[in-house]
DNA sequence: CGATTTTGACCAGCGC
DNA sequence: GCGCTGGTCAAAATCG
C-alpha cells in the first residue's frame, strides 16, 4: 500500500500526486473506483452516505489506535451510535492489529468501504499538510493569525493593506478525495462560497468556500480531478473554533461542551442527518489494486496538529486486508512520497 | 429581504 | 522584471 503524503499547501498537488502515483503504480487509484461498476455503480451519489461516514469514521467503534497516542486533548464524546444507518461501515479491527501499526503513517482510517463488494472498493484518501502545522505549535501564535484575520477581513475592504514583511500565515491543511457526484460535501458546517476558480489542466473548476460562522475562518476548497470527474478532492484549511451549527435542519452532533471550545472541535454530524445529504462513496487511496485501504497520511511530528479532532476522534483504523503484514513499515512514509519531479513526468506521459 | 452564489477583477507568490 | 497561477474580494444576481 502506499502512504501518500500530500505536499503542504498543495492540495492539487496531493490530488496530482495521488493520481501520478496511482499511474506509476501501474494501476490508477481512480481505476479502482471506478472499474468494476464502482461500487454500488450506479449508487446515487447525493443520496444518503453520510460525509463523515465517507471518511471512514464511525461512530462506534474506540478501537485503541495509534492516534490515541497523538490525541492531547479531550475529545467530544461521539455521537450515539447508529448502527442502522451505517451500511457500510464496520470493518473492526482487533486493538492489537492497530497496536501492531508501525507509524500515523501506515495508520490507516477505518475503512468502512470495505464492506462494501470488494471487488469495487470505494474510498477516501486524507493527507494533511504539516508545515504549516508545525506553525500551530504556537497556539498564541495561531490565535494572533486568527484575530489578525478576522480584523483584516475588515480592512481589506477598505484599502487592501498587504502584509508585505509577511508570508501569508496559513492554517493547516488537510485533503482527501471523495468519490462522489455531489461536489460540496455536507459535513454539517454551513459554508459559504466566495470563490471558484478555473483549474489548470483540469475542466473542473475549484470553488472556494469559507465557514460562515463568525470568527471561524476555517476554509474548504473543492475540485474534481481531472482524471475521474467522479472523484471529488476537497481541502480542509483550517480547524473551526465553534460547536456545530445548529441548522434549519436539525441538530447534528452538536458540541455543547464548553471544554471542546479549546481546541479544534469537528464534530462527527449524525450519520441519519448525512444520509439526508447525500450518497457518497468514501475513496480509499490506494496504490495496490489488492488492497482496500482507506489512507491517511501526515508527516512529522505535526501530526496531531494538523488533523482535525473529528478525523483523529474517529480512530482511524486499518482494514484487515491493510495489516502490518501487507504494509511497508517504516519505509512506507518516505517509499511512498512521489517527488515532484516523478509527478510531473507521470503527467507528462 | 437577508443569505448565498456567481463572476470578473485584483493581488501576491513563484518560477523563469 | 515578467508572466502565470492560486487565492480572495466584492458587486451583482439569484435564491428561499
Amino acid at each position: 500500500m502506499a502512504n501518500l503524503i500530500f505536499s503542504d499547501e498543495n492540495p492539487s498537488a496531493a490530488a496530482a500526486a495521488a493520481a501520478a502515483e496511482a499511474t506509476s503504480s501501474g494501476g490508477s487509484i481512480f481505476d479502482m473506483a471506478t472499474g468494476a461498476g464502482a461500487c454500488d455503480g450506479d449508487t446515487k451519489w447525493g443520496s444518503s452516505l453520510g460525509f463523515m461516514d465517507l471518511l471512514g469514521i464511525h461512530q462506534d467503534f474506540i478501537a485503541p489506535s495509534l492516534f490515541d497516542s497523538f490525541q492531547p486533548p479531550p475529545i467530544l464524546p461521539p455521537p450515539p451510535p447508529s448502527t442502522s444507518s451505517e451500511p457500510l461501515l464496520h470493518q473492526q479491527l482487533d486493538a492489537k492489529q492497530l497496536q501492531a501499526l508501525p507509524s500515523p503513517a501506515s495508520t490507516l482510517p477505518e475503512s468502512s468501504e470495505v464492506l462494501n463488494n470488494p471487488a469495487t472498493p470505494n474510498s477516501s484518501s486524507f493527507s494533511s499538510s504539516s508545515n504549516e502545522a508545525a506553525n500551530d505549535h504556537e497556539p498564541t501564535k495561531a490565535e494572533d493569525d486568527e484575530e489578525e484575520e478576522q480584523h483584516q477581513d475588515k480592512t481589506k475592504k477598505q484599502l487592501k493593506p498587504k502584509k508585505k514583511n509577511q508570508k501569508r500565515q496559513r492554517e493547516p491543511r488537510f485533503a482527501f478525495m471523495t468519490k462522489s457526484e455531489v461536489d460540496h460535501l455536507d459535513d454539517g458546517y454551513r459554508w459559504r462560497k466566495y470563490g471558484q476558480k478555473a483549474v489548470k489542466n483540469s475542466p473542473f473548476p475549484r470553488s472556494y468556500y469559507r465557514c460562515t460562522s463568525a470568527g471561524c475562518g476555517v476554509k474548504k476548497r473543492v475540485e474534481r480531478s481531472s482524471d475521474d470527474p467522479t472523484i471529488v478532492v476537497t481541502t480542509y484549511e483550517g480547524q473551526h473554533k465553534h460547536p456545530y451549527p445548529i441548522t434549519p435542519r436539525g441538530s447534528i452532533g452538536i458540541n455543547m461542551d464548553p471544554s471542546s471550545s479549546f481546541g479544534p472541535s469537528f464534530v462527527v454530524p449524525q450519520p441519519q442527518y448525512l444520509h439526508q445529504q447525500q450518497q457518497l462513496q468514501p475513496y480509499i487511496y490506494n496504490s495496490s489494486p489488492s488492497l482496500n485501504i482507506t489512507s491517511i497520511t501526515t508527516s512529522g511530528s505535526s501530526f496531531n496538529a494538523s488533523i482535525p479532532d473529528f478525523l483523529q476522534d474517529r480512530r482511524f483504523n486499518t482494514s484487515p486486508t491493510s495489516s502490518s503484514a501487507s504494509l511497508p513499515r517504516d519505509n512506507g512514509l518516505l517509499q511512498d512520497i512521489v517527488p515532484t519531479q516523478m509527478r510531473k513526468e507521470a503527467k507528462e506521459q
